[in-house]
DNA sequence: AAAACCTTCAACCGCTTCATA
DNA sequence: CTATGAAGCGGTTGAAGGTTT
């Protein structure tokens, strides 16, 4: 025997709500409140659950439901709360008045998880990506950028005389410029968070044609990296989930973000990682408290151990999707 | 014009937490 | 302290609408 279902009722309603059941419940809701969500459905005349009944009411019905689409504010707020909070839901709706839990949620797995993922930062950390499929794909993309004569990068490409923001990059330059974001994040991992090995890097992702001009052989360094040749030993590379951060943070996270100068519309990705994402000492307070866990550290360490056994293969990192 | 594919989001499922007897 | 039921929560699904081929 499985689990019985959810409600006593057998053949109770399922599936989208009409205007006349939403009518019902509420009329009754209004008049009556909801009291035990059981016995809703019967005291309103709906054949429907009262889990049900109670979910419809809480991200529809309710009075103080805000329509429409999220701000960049909201967005924003959603971001630093999730680096906090992590996929608490119901936590971070209470920081956004009239938006559901289950919005909000929607909102992150089908735009805002997106735009980090192509921004090179990993939703789920806040951590910068170093996943194989990133890397491989930006491992592509510099082989054709060197393979490409630079003249006809300068000839197709106006971005790379005006700056970024100046005339709208093509796709094809929006996409160099993540993936020389996400390089970026990577050597910053290699060297401890220096940039010690390319110290013209952000030059180089501000205005990655121009740096390709002057001379930057980004292959240089990464593809050593890229076929495991560098040794490594940054935990940073597979930092682990922030989800037990200190509530304190919270309040951070809902402190504004000091807007850029050249920051404009999409642009607000440009900033968004949370300060204390960057921030030395919560930075690297989940890896204490995780060497202070023995059952975590153990399967941390062995899975440091699995990715550097076998050297012959290539340098298996956090590979998704 | 139509089929295929993609995106969004309301709603469901089942597990966890909480309150109460 | 334990058992039970209700409420809360997060993951997942699938229909509908939009976009691309």
């Amino acid at each position: 025997m499985g689990r019985p279902p959810c409600c006593d009722e057998i053949g109770v309603k399922k599936g989208p709500w009409s205007p006349e059941e939403d009518e019902k419940l509420l009329d009754y809701i209004t008049k009556h409140g909801s009291g035990n969500w059981k016995t809703v459905p019967k005291h309103a005349g709906l054949n429907r659950c009262g889990k049900s009944c109670r979910l419809r009411w809480t991200n529809y019905l309710r009075s103080d439901i805000k329509r429409g689409s999220f701000t960049q504010e909201e967005e924003q707020l959603i971001i630093n709360l999730h680096s906090v909070l992590g996929n608490k839901w119901s936590k971070i709706a209470t920081h956004l008045p009239g938006r559901t839990d289950n919005e909000i949620k929607n909102l992150w797995n089908t735009q805002i998880r997106k735009k980090l993922l192509q921004m090179g930062i990993d939703p789920e950390t806040h951590s910068p990506r170093t996943d194989l499929k990133h890397l491989m794909n930006l491992s592509q993309l510099l082989a054709i950028s060197n393979n490409n004569n630079n003249n006809n990068l300068m000839h197709m490409s106006p971005w790379a005389h005006s700056g970024l923001g100046l005339q709208q990059p093509d796709v094809a330059h929006q996409l160099l410029a993540q993936q020389m974001q996400v390089l970026n994040n990577v050597l910053q991992l290699i060297n401890g968070n220096s940039l010690s090995l390319l110290p013209n890097i952000q030059s180089l992702i501000n205005n990655p044609l121009d740096a390709f001009v002057n001379g930057i052989n980004t292959n240089t360094s990464l593809e050593p990296f890229l076929r495991g040749e560098e040794t490594y030993g940054n935990p940073s590379l597979v930092l682990p989930a922030q989800s037990d951060v200190s509530k304190s943070l919270e309040t951070e996270a809902k402190a504004p973000i000091p807007s850029s100068s050249n920051s404009s519309g999409s642009d607000m990705f440009n900033n968004q990682i949370p300060s204390h994402s960057h921030n030395s000492s919560s930075t690297f307070d989940p890896w204490e408290k995780l060497l202070e866990d023995d059952d975590a550290s153990d399967s941390f360490w062995k899975e440091i151990l699995d990715l550097t056994s076998d050297s012959t293969s290539p340098r298996r990192f956090l590979v998704e999707d």
